[in-house]
DNA sequence: ACCTCGGTTTGATAATCATCGAACCGAGTC
DNA sequence: GACTCGGTTCGATGATTATCAAACCGAGGT
């Protein structure tokens, strides 16, 4: 059973770079991206609390670059990336294509 | 009569990323690009107060998005549109490509 | 009915950050 | 020297924001 949340806006441009410029929902980025598909909240993250993951996944999901779904009871997330891309072309692709490590 | 500081090196993509993801310093950038080299601090904003400019100024030139210059005895700030790219490619100029408006 | 499991919401706290005014500084000019 | 002009630095203030623990909730399982 799929049962996925109502398809919101891409947010705006601002939006969009506040929600990736943090360490923590960059790596959940990252991650959703890694996965190519819904991926179970647990993995996208180490380090924070439930409530704080959960919490970076709702900004993630108001800039429009994430997708909440529940597959078989469980909630997963998901990277719109297509939708991003034709919004601003380029941004979400060339900052997943960047060299992660410093 | 050229004087530019010590090229220092582009930052995170983090940085980057939280460089440009607030509004006035995006707006910053997007001055400087459509200027093409060294422009005079004044005309790359409007709406917050000297101090406050010259304080985004600064966060830009830690991220090694900007550069700072003095030319004939006024300070200049330009854009290190290459330096950035060869470090992260695509993902300043998708911004700037990005329509601004929303 | 009870319990666990995954996730969200609610406060609350602490840290970060944008903003400003005022003081300061260096280079010209008068 | 005194004065402006463009820019920076220094505190200080207020607003955001990241973080957590605890309570809550819905779906299964037993």
């Amino acid at each position: 059973m799929t049962d996925t949340d109502e398809v919101t806006q891409v947010g705006t441009l601002q939006e969009v770079l506040a929600a990736v410029s943090d360490p923590v929902r960059l790596e959940m980025v990252r991650r959703m991206y890694a996965e190519g598909g819904p991926a179970p909240c647990a993995q996208l993250y180490d380090g924070v609390s439930k409530s704080t993951a959960s919490h970076h996944f709702k900004i993630l999901r108001e800039a429009g670059v994430t997708d909440r779904s529940v597959i078989g009871g469980q909630t997963h997330q998901r990277l719109r990336l297509d939708d991003v891309e034709a919004e601003y072309p380029g941004v979400l692709s060339s900052i997943l294509a960047a060299r992660p490590a410093r």
